[in-house]
DNA sequence: TATTGTTATACTCTATAACTATA
DNA sequence: TATAGTTATAGAGTATAACAATA
């Protein structure tokens, strides 16, 4: 029950895995106090074009009235502004402050120093032949790498700590 | 934003297709009525031992106050008793009933197939680095494989969509 | 005094649907 | 008639703590 390794079945250990690896990503964004989700969301408006919450929620699969309280907290904390949009007066043009700015390339660069502890054993083609077996398996997953019609729908139940979910055998 | 392929950090990746195959595993279950919790106490008293739920809980990882209505749903199918413990009134028994047993063996083989699936085309080799690498990547994540401290505490969100939470870069 | 099972409570997260103002 | 943002509400899932029976 307690060993997903060579005895148990693989989709069980890639869950682990990856289970393990976002868990991680979340203590990499701990200290800025930002959760994964509000980190996609200033590193979706680092570029700077002024998008709107709708444009939001389609990029990142949010429901649009699950978007307003994130923003909400954002602003709040004078990370992001709601500007108007020049030319739809329905629509905010949301743009990162200059502290937001400031915490988003601090928490890029701590998410790009977790991303560099991860694979410090791994030697370039050890790398390039995990990322060549895990986007086969996400070929088979028909995980549509564009438009992802399971993940965007947790309801099944498919996000929680597979140790305790059971895994696949 | 949408594709987990080789411009975006390994990180994103592995928490991608580790999502999704939990993902997929759980609509493996889900023609048997079955969570994959229920699905993981069912397989856990398959050996047919007289597990108490305080065992149950502490093997899965699930506090004993969310085991009581678990393991109420799956009795009210008919699927497990709680019998007496033979030497502990405290206690239960709980032991599979035949319906139980043949659910469970139904179930198995879906995973199994679902495992086949998932790597229908691997050969061996792949299979085997793929779970080299895997297991060194546990490794680095200091994945205890066998108590799992990060994996029972959901609570800072590596659980979620890595779609909506951002990823690692 | 500790443990097993149980219940009650509250808290978080989420989706759905309504509502407004604009288009 | 449709869309952007917002609000309200209700549902699921969860943890915490208290409780009774038993050890």
């Amino acid at each position: 029950m307690d060993r997903p390794s060579e005895n148990q079945l693989g989709g069980f250990l890639v869950a682990s895995v990856g289970y393990a690896t976002a868990s991680g990503f979340s203590q990499a964004m701990a200290p800025f106090g930002l959760h994964p989700r509000e980190f996609a969301v200033l590193r979706a408006l680092g570029g700077g074009d002024g998008a709107s919450q709708q444009d939001l929620s389609r990029a990142l699969h949010v429901p649009g009235s699950r978007m307003v309280a994130l923003i909400d907290a954002l602003a709040q904390r004078g990370l992001l502004r709601r500007d108007p949009h020049p030319t739809d007066r329905r629509k905010h043009a949301l743009r990162l402050t200059e502290d937001g700015h400031a915490l988003l390339t601090q928490a890029q660069r701590a998410a790009r120093d977790y991303d560099t502890a991860l694979f410090a054993t791994f030697t370039a083609a050890e790398r390039a032949e995990l990322d060549r077996l895990l986007l086969r398996l996400a070929g088979t997953l028909e995980l549509p790498m564009g438009t992802h019609p399971e993940m965007s729908e947790p309801a099944e139940g498919g996000a929680t700590d597979p140790e305790a979910d059971g895994g696949s055998a």
